[in-house]
DNA sequence: CTAGATGTTAAGGT
DNA sequence: CACCTTAACATCTA
């Protein structure tokens, strides 16, 4: 479920795995995860070296091997990272697994293999690169209206464009503008700098919430709608019921009472 | 069996 | 020209 909250879990779980451990192997499943790189070339570029830091940056998890050297994770909608001991068992869709001189295993997932691995000189060339906007833990309230602003596209499309904001992605968009209680639909010109600003608010506080709860979608505290994404539910306010609409393509969960047209 | 699922991007349209 | 929308990608599950 990687969206920017998940991503800073991966991220823990690889700092705790990798960062200074020497590489015994890479071994790859599914050539497709990989780009720009081979199999091989990415076993020869890792083995019996160590990784030296990590960030994370919108949805990308940049994994340094050394100066101006390192990797791109992506997860695209169903990759994850997963540590397996010595002798354990590779999980369901193990597409590469990283192992450590320790005889660990960092285990990258993806049922859908639209995640991706690749090289990456440092984390500047990644944004450059991917056209990333500011990281969506980064932005300021005056920076985030600035861009917003004369977008005329629907909020929430324009919530989840990486190039403008990064992390953002289908689940806490409709996270956010329930919670600032706006039609997901509306277009960026109906909306006025105070509600621009409340967004920003939500969107801190939704991440940060989510951080809190270990990004966990079950678990969100009273007032969130993630729990309940599904059509026919009752709001967590208790007010109607909510829908299921496509937004940009998307399935968009929202309840039509709290957030009006 | 069909539809749909957390993301990105190329291609087509306004 | 800048911006916006849609379809496709690969695989599994409800």
């Amino acid at each position: 479920m990687p969206e920017l909250p998940d991503l800073i879990f991966y991220k823990r779980l690889f700092d705790k795995t990798a960062l200074n451990k020497k590489i015994k192997h890479v071994e790859v499943k599914a050539k497709g995860i990989l780009k720009g790189i081979s199999g091989e070339n990415l076993n020869a570029l890792l083995k019996g070296k160590a990784f030296q830091s990590s960030a994370v940056y919108g949805k990308h998890l940049f994994t340094e091997l050394e100066k101006k050297t390192g990797l791109d994770m992506h997860f695209g909608m169903t990759g994850k990272l997963i540590l397996i001991g010595k002798d354990e068992e590779l999980p369901k869709s193990a597409r590469v697994i990283f192992e450590f001189d320790n005889d660990e295993k960092l285990v990258f997932v993806d049922q859908r293999k639209i995640g991706y691995i690749s090289t990456a000189e440092d984390l500047p060339a990644l944004i450059a690169e991917k056209k990333l906007g500011p990281d969506a833990r980064d932005v300021s309230k005056e920076e985030f209206i600035k861009l917003l602003k004369d977008k005329r596209a629907s909020v929430k499309s324009v919530l989840m464009d990486q190039s403008l904001i990064a992390g953002i992605g289908n689940v806490y968009a409709d996270e956010i503008l329930f919670q600032a209680k706006i039609h997901p639909l509306k277009s960026i010109r109906e909306l006025g700098d105070e509600e621009l600003a409340l967004i920003w608010d939500k969107m801190k506080h939704v991440i940060d919430t989510a951080l809190k709860y270990q990004a966990s979608r079950k678990k969100l505290p009273q007032g969130f709608v993630i729990p309940f994404r599904k059509k026919g539910a009752t709001c967590p306010n208790g007010n109607g019921k909510i829908e299921l609409i496509k937004v940009g393509g998307r399935s968009t969960y929202f309840c039509p009472v709290c957030q009006k047209q």
